[in-house]
RNA sequence: UCCUCAGUAGCUCAAUGGCGGAGCAACCGGCUGUUAACCGGUAGGUUGUUGGUUCGAGUCCAACCUGGGGAG
């Protein structure tokens, strides 16, 4: 049987019967992503710091680019002319590129919104450009990514009903524009669910996307500045209303804390710029929760950023090492925490998977949720 | 030996004779579809020493101590 993702399909392998959890196989053009997974993020085009050989040697199935920052530099047209994404980062796995949305939301005082689409200013030099569905899918599909998004309007958190019911009905009808603008057979469109922080909204937005023969579904618009309580709530009445037979994507998450309260509800796909920014600015996950590698107390100690994590830093360098490297203004100490933190959440990911297909997701959150959250 | 310049937080330096500050370093925290190797907080002082002038001295005066430069 053929449909319009021959290239792409989703098995759900098992369903955790205590909770939400979901391990599953998800097959694109550029091989299988087993599922939860956190995927790392390469916004320009490069996880900051990482080098390919580093990135797969985290175990890295997937990693995310930005579609407004490559516009800018170095052009989609450019990333075309060298085979796209693949072959322009000379990365062989799944990409997935988000389509500027969220640019919307991070960038709001860079730009205007109508319906037409949104013209921002380049924050490095201030020139306009104008980003419309039709043009977010015509650079998504020249950069060419396995999975693309939608172009959403993420509104910032606070807002009120009135302006989080706009943002979410022209996000749907972007939808429709984005649909109906792509033409790769190879790539896979995510609609993305908004809604804000209104429970009528979400159900009503978590409807309408379910409408469209995706590959896989986002949840968006959240982790911007609500607390853990409300990210939770609004996730776990959105993710059971989406396509159970799909995977569902919660844009911009998050901690291992993050992680164990997604997957519980039944979130299969994470991304966050933390483990690298947090890397950069010198904290690391460890089993027993997050550590400052600057702090003093580091200063002799022999072991490695984690005893259980058998990253390049792990198994080669030592807390006391990497401390002095950080001290001394060395990226080198960055580069190997942003290795640590990332191979961290991916095994985290899969180690949550592992439980799952064993059905004993519950103990796992259990034993890990209270270190993961202080 | 003489002349000269300087001495303020760990470091580099601010502060009309009128509440001694900043940057860096130290210590700690934050960061969630990257405008971020960033942002924030805390601590840190007998202003070289001893006298003097003054209502009031980091500031003016004297001596001494320490260091830089110069002369012999």
């Amino acid at each position: 049987m053929t449909s319009v993702h021959d290239n792409f399909n989703y098995t759900l392998v098992h369903t955790d019967s205590k909770t939400g959890a979901r391990a599953g196989v998800l097959h694109t053009p550029h091989g299988d992503i087993l599922t939860p997974i956190f995927m790392p993020v390469g916004t320009n085009s490069t996880v900051k710091l990482v080098t390919n050989n580093n990135l797969y040697d985290t175990g890295a199935q997937i990693i995310l680019a930005n579609s407004y920052h490559l516009y800018l530099r170095a052009g989609h047209k450019l990333i075309e002319k060298f085979g796209g994404i693949h072959g322009w980062m000379n990365w062989n796995k799944p990409v997935l590129t988000d389509s500027g949305g969220f640019q919307v939301f991070s960038l709001a005082h860079l730009r205007k919104i109508s319906e037409e689409g949104v013209e921002f200013r380049d924050p490095k030099d201030g020139k306009k450009h104008f980003i419309s569905p039709e043009i977010s899918m015509e650079i998504q599909q020249s950069i060419g990514a396995d999975i693309i998004m939608a172009f959403d309007w993420c509104a910032p958190y606070g807002c009120d009903y009135k302006t989080a019911k706009e943002a979410m009905e022209r996000t749907h009808r972007w939808l429709e524009r984005c649909v109906n603008a792509k033409t790769n057979t190879n790539q896979a469109l995510f609609p993305i669910c908004q809604g804000a922080f209104f429970d009528d909204l979400r159900e009503e937005s978590a409807a309408f996307v379910s409408q469209y023969d995706a590959v896989g579904f986002a949840i968006g618009g959240l982790s911007v500045g609500e607390d853990k309580e409300t990210m939770n709530h609004f996730v776990e009445l959105t993710a059971p209303l989406l396509p159970h037979n799909k995977p569902r994507y919660l844009m911009g998450v998050g901690t291992p804390e993050d992680l164990l309260d997604g997957i519980k509800r039944g979130i299969d796909m994470f991304d966050c710029v933390l483990p690298t920014r947090n890397a950069r600015h010198g904290s690391f996950f460890t089993s027993e929760g997050k550590e400052q590698i600057k702090n003093a107390k580091f200063q002799e100690d022999p072991r490695p950023l984690d005893e259980k994590c058998d990253c390049y830093a792990c198994k080669n360098h030592s807390r006391a090492y990497i401390r002095h490297l950080y001290k001394c203004g060395e990226g080198t100490g960055q580069a190997l925490m942003s290795i640590h933190n990332i191979k961290f959440l991916i095994d985290f990911s899969q180690k949550a998977r592992q439980a799952i297909l064993e059905d004993r997701f519950e103990e796992f959150y259990n034993e890990n949720y209270p270190k993961q959250s202080c």
